[in-house]
DNA sequence: GATAAGCTGGAAAGCGCTTTCCATCGGCGA
DNA sequence: TCGCCGATGGAAAGCGCTTTCCAGCTTATC
């Protein structure tokens, strides 16, 4: 049914080798006639190679494997499209795999990718605190490179990978300083996931500047919600409730933009101004941060630069070496949502 | 280097074959000593099929395609979520290509999924309307059909195509009605780039429901602009530029929403109050809308069940039958950036 | 008790390509 | 003029898997 090499091969009376060898680049040359009648027929023919088949023979693929929580969260999508471009332009093709922050799903996904023998794997979600659920998943990967795999994480997934380790804790830091700087001297910080590692590095970098300015964090005012608009509507909701009046800090930390959209929703939703009567900070400084109501301060996450630089050490990866990391500075961007408190 | 089925068989004491047979639903069946002793020895040796020799053997690969202009855009990553989830559920793993709306890098793009034999490409981009355009990436989804490809449109692109068709010009013309109701009698429109076909669609909606009502749209009130955040905030000064004072209309329609994203953010940056001085709507009812400043009226795009549609379609295909259409009803949601105009 | 029918396991032939290895040929130096 | 070397084309051996086909059994049937 469909047009094979061999076909080629017959039509310009030349033998499957020689026609391999026009058609791909191989080492080997062959003579501008014989080529140029094979390309002709090639393209006659309307021949396209097998890609599986071209896999099997060369063990290796074409395509490239991106692990991710969700493609629909814009952070997420920013990275998938600069992942998918940086490939595109390496001639290969991307898999992408949304996993919800679920392990079982992670490790699901490693063993799809494994089979098909992706020529690399990015890892573009964070990697998992608990040992039982990274377990299982780290040992996927060492079996995937064990046998010719490359795996580059964005974010720290561990010693032993190449990594793109943009400044969470440091970034984070920087903008609790910057707030403290405004006057800021009562925080609440709606975090993501405990178990997941930035997360963790997020807090630590918050704990960090207030630690410095002698200022504290109550418990009850660290909230843990998922990394989605729904979870940042609950714990603002739980916030709210739980520190009625005068008692509700005057800074919000919500760890990730689109948290800090459900907090803006519910805030607003109950009246609450901001930031007139509390100011909310995102994180990741997700392409519409700056259109949002109020336009969010957040923490700038060089998402193309992150998802480029992933490609990059992936592809350059040589199996002994020394893992490679690629620090990537953060940068606070102040916008509307945040001001000195009302009673400074 | 790779654990293959042949050692698999092996270290199990039985044939290639009888390996082969356990470790895939194969319609052949084992006894359950031998079927037990493979399963183990393959989760001993921790066997992972090879998928591209699955492939090749079997002429048909586990993978789908996805081909959208932009996954970062949240209207394709929404898409692309679905068509992910919904494919992974069928045990396919989605091999994703933004094609940035480029005639050219759609059509290599559709060569590299054929080459990969993914059994069916889900085309969630627009059409082209020009056929010097369409033309050649019709000619090559043709060539993939005829070697046992499947391809699903979502959105038209021509008849032949299994068909999700989200009711684009009723949409529009719905969401021109309800401007009308309110009072609006001039409406500026800001659309996407003429060549793509859902933009025509979207504005002959707009036409018609205009028409109905004996209103005009002056032809400098029809701006283009590429679905994107800039084009449209481009697009809105220049209407805001040709149209003075009094004579901006009193309503923009945008028939995006990243696009009317760009508008607001134009309009806010001129000091032009949203909705006091004109209304903004928007369409595709992307995630984020609600959470804009103000919040977005929109046409709602059932984008999960959109992608969901088009795998299921994909799915069920069958080489001779007619091709099958899933029309979908769009609905307006009213939101805080249109309001009867001022002196209405 | 012999034969047909039904199961099950294995041998082997591909799937479409790459790549080694060999054969051939022309050109060059001595 | 002869022999060698480098360049070039082709034959053929896989890559890891699926699947047909065949052989050997067991069980049912008369």
């Amino acid at each position: 049914m469909a047009v094979t090499l061999g076909d080629v091969a017959r039509h310009a009376g030349v033998s499957l080798a020689t026609a391999s060898r026009v058609l791909n680049g191989s080492a080997r040359t062959v003579t501008d006639e014989l080529s140029a009648r094979v390309r002709s027929s090639a393209q006659e023919l309307g021949y396209l190679p097998n890609a599986p088949a071209q896999a099997l023979a060369r063990a290796s693929t074409a395509t490239i494997g991106v692990l991710l929580h969700d493609v629909a969260d814009p952070y997420f999508g920013a990275i998938a499209r600069a992942v998918g471009d940086a490939s595109s332009k390496a001639g290969l093709l991307s898999l992408v795999a949304s996993t919800d922050a679920d392990p079982e799903q992670e490790l699901h996904a490693v063993r799809m990718l494994h089979a098909q023998r992706v020529r690399a794997i990015v890892l573009a979600g964070s990697a998992y605190t608990d040992p039982a659920a990274a377990g299982p998943i780290d040992e996927a990967l060492a079996g995937y490179r064990a046998q010719g795999g490359v795996v580059t994480a964005i974010t720290e997934h561990g010693p032993g990978y190449d990594t793109v380790s943009p400044a969470n804790r440091a970034g984070a830091a920087e903008l609790v300083r910057a707030l403290i700087g405004m006057g800021h001297r009562r925080f609440a910080v709606i975090g993501g996931p405990e178990r997941l590692r930035v997360s963790q590095e997020r807090l630590a970098g918050v704990r960090e500047a207030l630690t410095e300015a002698e200022l504290t964090l109550p418990q009850d005012c660290v909230l843990e919600a998922d990394f989605s608009r729904e979870g940042g509507r609950r714990a603002a909701a739980r916030l709210v409730d739980g520190h009625p009046g005068e008692l509700l800090p005057t800074a919000i930390l919500a760890l990730s933009d689109i948290c800090a959209v459900g907090v803006l929703a519910e805030l607003r939703a109950r009246g609450i101004d901001v930031p007139g009567r509390v100011s909310v900070a995102g994180f990741d400084d997700v392409p519409l941060a700056a259109d949002l109501a109020p336009p969010l301060t957040s923490v700038r996450m060089p998402l193309e630069l992150m998802g480029r630089e992933a490609v990059r050490l992936a592809l350059a990866a040589t199996p002994g070496a020394e893992p490679q990391v690629v620090a990537l500075p953060l940068e606070v961007v102040l916008r509307a949502s945040t001001a000195p408190p009302a009673r400074a």
